[in-house]
DNA sequence: GCAATATAGTTTGCACTACAAACCGAATTG
DNA sequence: CAATTCGGTTTGTAGTGCAAACTATATTGC
């Protein structure tokens, strides 16, 4: 299992990606959400959102919890404690990269 | 030509990619920088940095200009109008996703 | 002066992955 | 009870990011 193989500027892929970073920021703040209003949020088709909540838990970032509601099934999605880490140490890479992507460098 | 085929939050994964969004960071800052400074910079290999550059150059965010330094070749990557542009319409948005990624969706 | 090494890139082949479309089972509606 | 809706999963494919292999020129050692 490879941990972080240096990416550029130390961004995970698995986080960085589009559907996953909203997915994930808006889970670092609502704690948990189910699977339709996820689908909504990210205005993903229902096969897209259940692969990448398939690679988000495979990686320990979220728990997918199915229960029922009433008689209906219901997927419940929860953000896990080094889940809500990466996303805020991604969004920490993101400002460095930001504001001070040329520091340590030399000028050209 | 596709324009930005709506991605999950608008973002264009052409800019979103980790190395050319510090390439495109890099260079709205710098306006220009060779080959050798980016490759140091985004952390590349060559081969690698030559094929985004094609891409990005491709879509019109940077120009790419072979000139001679002496006697030796070097390559000078200068962002563009649109370029420059793309990023910061590109951090505009990521911004928007960090801190209202939950405008307008009723919470579950 | 020519073999070896360094510099500055480009091309190629592969492994991965994000996506849409097809599929599936249970519940609800007409 | 047939059709539709709801809530998802599985599957096939096109695209792409990457390292490794390659190329071409310049420099250094002997």
């Amino acid at each position: 299992m490879k941990e972080n193989a240096e990416n550029p500027a130390g961004l995970d892929r698995l986080v960085h990606e589009p559907a996953r970073l909203i997915i994930l920021t808006a889970l670092s703040e609502l704690e948990s959400a189910d699977f339709l209003f996820l689908l909504r949020l990210a205005g993903l088709t229902k096969g897209n959102l259940s692969s990448h909540l398939d690679k988000l838990e495979a990686a320990g970032l979220v728990e997918v919890e199915k229960r029922f509601v009433g008689k209906k099934t219901n997927t419940l999605i929860r953000i896990t404690g080094s889940g809500r880490a990466a996303v805020e140490e991604h969004w920490r890479r993101l400002d460095d990269l930001r504001h001070r992507s040329l520091q340590g460098n030399p000028r050209p």
